[in-house]
DNA sequence: CGGCTTCTTGAAGATATTCAAACCCAGTGG
DNA sequence: CCACTGGGTTTGAATATCTTCAAGAAGCCG
């Protein structure tokens, strides 16, 4: 995992202000002036898939924006099993608990090659103190967490195996259609089953024509039998 | 349910001021001046077991803050399961979704009589706006729904009934070690298993001694053994 | 080409659901 | 007072679903 800083102290804010992909993360509702309240150098980290970003438990030293690729955050189970809580995908952010002065609450590792803003901890402090205009995203940030959090309680961790899959798949596609899935280990943890039961689903699936495997791991998604699926199960 | 408004406009204020339960409430940072911002009157609503306090999708006019009592957020998948997404006691706040102007995402039910304080979004929306003090404790009440959200999935949704059940009533236990729990349909839609298989595991963790019922739904607790059982079952 | 990991599949056993019937208890009305 | 009723609970038995263990297949890398 390698760092490369994209600005020197107070020098790089134009590099903030140029963002592409502003509309969608935190900064979104900032003004050019905010960015003068940028006193430490944000990060700009490429890593690969299985990067870890932090720890849970870890002191929470800085909060991500993921610019592109995908995140999953886990929790781990005294007995050592671990669960996949949340993935973020671009314009997603991790590490929230920076905010309310706790450690982080999950581990955040990489799914696939993902680029990310690692914004250290004083730099929030300073904007939610001297900015009204960062209150609004992180509260709508809050809120889209805890709607996924809630999400994936009722949808994916209820009824059977092949139901939780299709929605998930439903959650997955993209607009042309298609979803990337990942290990069967980590499918099984994000819905709550065995990996060779994951494996068993994606089978089942393929055997109605509801997913087809375009490359490795990358599906098209025929969405109206996941649909029907997801709803009850055939 | 019936509605007792504890201050007319510009009045009552003191009430809040007063309330022997700030410091445990949204209102806990708030100083003296700022309660003057309040302009419309904040209700002190006292309802029954089963009282509906929102519904999931309705557009979200209020906050409400738990006195005493038990809500549990509730949502529902389109064949109609229930999933308890979380269980809010005294303290807790419900409907945060007002503050991002979105509607209600679950529909908030009282499995106790419980009492309450329907605070408008007026009333939220100014304070927000006028005074700094309310964000913290704000952002302390988005972090700790989502914690419980988290460890709902990872603690009650992970792993056999036995061992989820023995978890949830850990949860619930009070310093005196006793719990209370409530009807084997909301247990099962807490621990997404079916009535019946919550009725056989209430059994099933009495005969191994580790909870005796005091009085109806009312349970002494051994705490020892429920941990044993929730790491791993015998 | 090994050697490694991950994925897949089979089969046995564990765990949970479903349906049905019995039960308990509180409230009602004869 | 007691039988009756209706809701929730408990229990049993048959079935469905998932886990676990084990072995083979497939992909990846040196």
């Amino acid at each position: 995992m390698k760092r490369r800083p994209i600005e020197a102290i107070g020098t790089g804010t134009a590099r903030c202000l140029d963002c592409r992909l502003r509309h969608l993360t935190l900064f979104a509702d900032l003004e050019p002036g905010d960015f003068n309240l940028i006193n430490l150098p944000i990060d700009e980290i490429d890593c690969e898939a299985g990067s870890v970003l932090y720890s849970a438990g870890g002191e929470a030293t800085a909060i991500f924006t993921i610019r592109v690729g995908l995140v999953k955050l886990v929790q781990y189970l005294p007995d050592g099993t671990q669960r996949i809580v949340r993935l973020l995908g671009p314009g997603a952010t991790a590490g929230l608990e920076v905010i309310v002065n706790q450690p982080y609450g999950h581990s955040a590792i990489a799914l696939q090659p993902s680029s990310l803003c690692r914004i250290p901890r004083p730099v929030i402090e300073r904007l939610c103190r001297e900015t009204p205009r960062l209150q609004g995203q992180l509260m709508r940030r809050w809120h889209a967490a805890l709607h996924e959090a809630d999400g994936r309680l009722t949808e994916l961790s209820t009824g059977k195996a092949l139901q939780r899959l299709a929605r998930l798949l439903l959650h997955l596609a993209q607009a042309d259609g298609t979803a990337v899935l990942f290990s069967r280990e980590d499918l099984g943890a994000m819905l709550g089953i065995s990996r060779e039961h994951a494996s068993r689903a994606v089978a089942e699936l393929r055997r109605h024509r509801a997913i087809s495997e375009i490359s490795m791991n990358r599906f098209r998604c025929d969405i109206a039998r996941l649909e029907a699926i997801g709803i009850e199960d055939c």
